[in-house]
RNA sequence: GCUCUCGUAGCUCAGUUGGAUAGAGCGAACGCCUCCUAAGCGUUAGGUCGCAGGUUCAAUUCCUGCCGAGAGCACCA
């Protein structure tokens, strides 16, 4: 029996006993952890509740703590209640027996539901995130998206579902074509002096992806004075649609490498995919031939013949009303038989709901240093020998699909949504998920910062907006680097002791850990405005406090003999009625006990909610009361063996909880700090 | 014009099926390293939860209006 199992049951108890007694059906009571340890573990304001329901259905008027003090009593024959108590106008407040449940929770697993996570008949769902374009290197925007994506994998693996992580890859789109016409036209470039260039980049430990971002840059720059160059992009992007040719090869050289950077920088911070699928694949494998053949078949959409989407393909879309400027209907198909962005996105979102009725080919792109495969989407059948180890899983199928992808889209989301459920009614509104987040910006300070000159406009804002095109943002490795710098400066102040190798590895693993908190801190919907001070701070809210907490907790049990655990674990279940004496005077201490307790519920909700700042927070308050724990009771030191198994057995419990904790935020526990 | 999101301490933010005395971090002031790691702990100061109504036993939370901020509404991706 653990905290969620309990509180589950105590829950159904209440349900019936108001059914019962007072013959009321009641769904869903809420049951809440009360605001202070003084009031118990666990609170049902449910006679409020049920004192309206009585009157409404028998016109007896019933004072809330006389119905209370009934549903009391069904509670307390639970043996895992050690009493309950009605509180103030009738709150029931649950006290759980403290020293039973502690021995239960000593062995037991502190995320049961992890090991589900490889099963094939758990669900699966299907999250795509990252999906930066891949003609420059990552922001710190597009981390945002890739540490909200992961977290949001792990947090769902934790939670017993089946993942695959799918990062889309537009290389066929204008910003590509952009880099494109950049190398082609303002440098003058063929594919093999781009080959050249990349060699000379990585002997002099350059990097592709920042050559690309400030030619991406320099090319946006022309086109506001160069109407020729610009013209060019339309000329590009067709050839590179089409495949099969010179430009196109190029393109595909250099969106690959991007790829590759950008899959490096976050691998950085241990974010990992299971496919890339592609654009260019989309369009020649002619995924939206089949959606559009399946939407005209079933008559959703419609030919216009007048007005002015005369010659389109449109779909009805009636919760935006029309207006003088908008349609309401939504353009699929162009008067020039061209597909839409939106058009492609329905297709792609069938494909991963298994909705579509045709796949991709699939090959290797490239093997993570564990051994752990990414595959990439083809157009042609592979050939790969039964023999050889890599032979793709199956992709796509997804129970649930889940887009992260940034809140300005919320409105093209709804329609591909709008769009699956038209060919696919029941599962495209339930399985269809918009993991919207809103954006990174920049504080005046930090663009000032990054050398940017401020217009008079922008500084009337609290926020400046980053932009690819004109190369303003602050860049994902420049920022881990710097992380990593200011990590080992500590790390040399503490233990200068250590090999280098030993103090970079810890320095990466603080810098990761104080990124991935930075990020996941604020919920989805508040815009990070990023400022370098807030980022690079080691103390107070961030990922490096829970990471040193669990350190603390783990020197604790380097001290110790190897059985002392046992014993203690041993002393607890031998000395139940001393150590619940023990523990009905240290509120604190069974405080702690009880958060710890809470991980799975915790992991649970967040993936309701689909907010992973909820397992943040959790994280932060657990290490804190951690570290107000380690400050009041000396472990090592403390006399009374019954006590000190009490608290090696607390401390266990929570850096167990602690550590699992943070590895689901993707944050890894050094060895010392 | 329409749609969506937001307004909580000096600053940055939690508060997610309506519940008990609205919480953190930073910043400010003052304490704590003979004692398991001070990247830590404690104390103090700081709030008409934008404004006005409504629903309810109970509203920061739900509804309406107003004020203010941001985003979105292409035969672009």
């Amino acid at each position: 029996m653990n905290f969620t199992q309990l509180q589950k049951s105590l829950r159904e108890k209440v349900e019936e006993t108001a059914k019962n007694v007072f013959n009321v059906e009641l769904e869903n009571i809420s049951a809440e952890i009360p605001p202070r340890t003084e009031l118990g573990d666990l609170a049902f304001p449910v006679a409020f509740e049920l004192a309206k329901q009585i009157k409404q259905q028998t016109g007896e008027k019933q004072n809330p703590r006389n119905i209370a003090e009934q549903i009391k009593t069904a509670l307390e024959a639970n043996e895992f209640v050690e009493k309950v108590e009605v509180a103030g106008a009738g709150y029931l407040n649950v006290f759980y027996n403290r020293a039973k449940f502690l021995s239960e929770g000593l062995t037991a697993e502190v995320l049961p539901k992890l090991n589900l996570s490889n099963k094939l008949e758990s669900p699966k769902i299907c999250i795509e995130h990252t999906s930066v374009n891949p003609n420059k290197a990552a922001h710190i925007g597009h981390v945002r998206n890739s540490v909200l994506g992961d977290t949001f994998v792990r947090i769902s693996r934790a939670d017993g579902n089946r993942v695959e992580v799918q990062n889309y890859i537009d290389n066929t789109g204008v910003q590509v074509a952009d880099v494109v016409v950049g190398f082609i036209y303002l440098l003058e470039m063929k594919l093999d002096d781009i080959k050249n260039l990349d060699t000379e980049l990585k002997e002099k430990a350059g990097n592709f992806d920042y050559y690309c971002w400030d030619l991406y840059a320099r090319v946006g720059q022309e086109y506001a004075v160069n109407e020729e160059l610009k013209a060019k992009r339309a000329k590009v992007l067709h050839l590179i649609e089409e495949g099969k040719n010179e430009t196109s090869e190029l393109a595909d050289y250099v969106a690959t490498r991007n790829v590759e950077c950008i899959l490096q920088t976050m691998e950085r911070l241990g974010i990992r995919y299971d496919l890339l699928p592609r654009e260019s694949e989309i369009l020649h494998l002619q995924f939206w031939a089949k959606a559009f053949e399946l939407m005209k078949n079933l008559g959703v959409i419609r030919l216009e013949s007048e007005g002015k989407n005369a010659g389109c393909w449109v779909m009805p879309f009636d919760s935006h009303t029309a207006n003088e400027d908008h349609e309401a209907d939504k353009i699929l198909v162009r008067s020039n038989g061209t597909v839409t962005y939106t058009g492609k996105d329905i297709a792609y979102q069938l494909w991963k709901l298994g909705e579509l009725g045709m796949d991709f080919y699939y090959k290797l792109f490239s093997t993570y240093a564990d051994g752990k495969e990414v595959w990439v989407t083809t157009d042609e059948p592979q050939e790969i020998p039964k023999t050889f180890a890599a032979q793709p899983p199956p992709f796509g199928h997804g129970e649930m699909v889940y887009n992260v992808i940034d809140t300005r889209q919320a409105y093209p989301q709804e329609v591909v949504k709008k769009g699956v459920s038209l060919i696919s009614p029941e599962k495209g509104e339930r399985a269809s998920h918009h993991l919207s987040y809103e954006m990174v910006a920049l504080s005046p300070e930090a663009a000032a910062e990054l050398g940017f000159q401020i217009s008079d406009e922008d500084k009337s804002k609290s926020f400046i907006e980053m932009s690819g095109r004109k190369g303003l943002g602050v860049k994902a490795d420049d920022l881990i680097t710097r992380l990593e710098t200011n990590a080992l400066a500590e790390v040399e102040k503490r233990h200068s002791e250590l090999t280098l190798d030993e103090k970079n590895s810890i320095a990466h693993q603080i810098a990761v850990g104080a990124l991935r908190y930075f990020l996941l801190k604020f919920t989805r919907n508040t815009v990070v405005v990023f400022d370098f001070k807030e980022a690079l701070a080691f103390e107070g809210e961030t990922g490096v406090f829970c990471q040193y907490s669990s350190v603390r907790a783990n020197s604790i049990f380097k001290k110790l003999d190897e059985t002392d655990l046992e014993t203690a674990i041993k002393t607890i279940s031998e000395n139940h009625s001393e150590i619940a004496e023990i523990l009905s005077g240290e509120d604190e201490v069974w405080a702690l006990i009880a958060l710890a307790s809470r991980l799975e519920e915790t992991i649970s909700h967040a993936v309701a909610a689909t907010e992973p700042a909820i397992l943040a927070k959790y994280t932060f308050g657990l290490a804190k009361a951690f570290n107000l724990f380690y400050h009041n009771h000396k472990i090592l030191s403390e006399e009374n063996p019954s006590k000190k198994s009490l608290l090696i057995v607390t401390a266990d419990l929570t850096r167990r909880s602690l550590t699992a904790a943070l590895d689901t935020l993707g944050i890894e526990v050094p060895e010392r700090m």
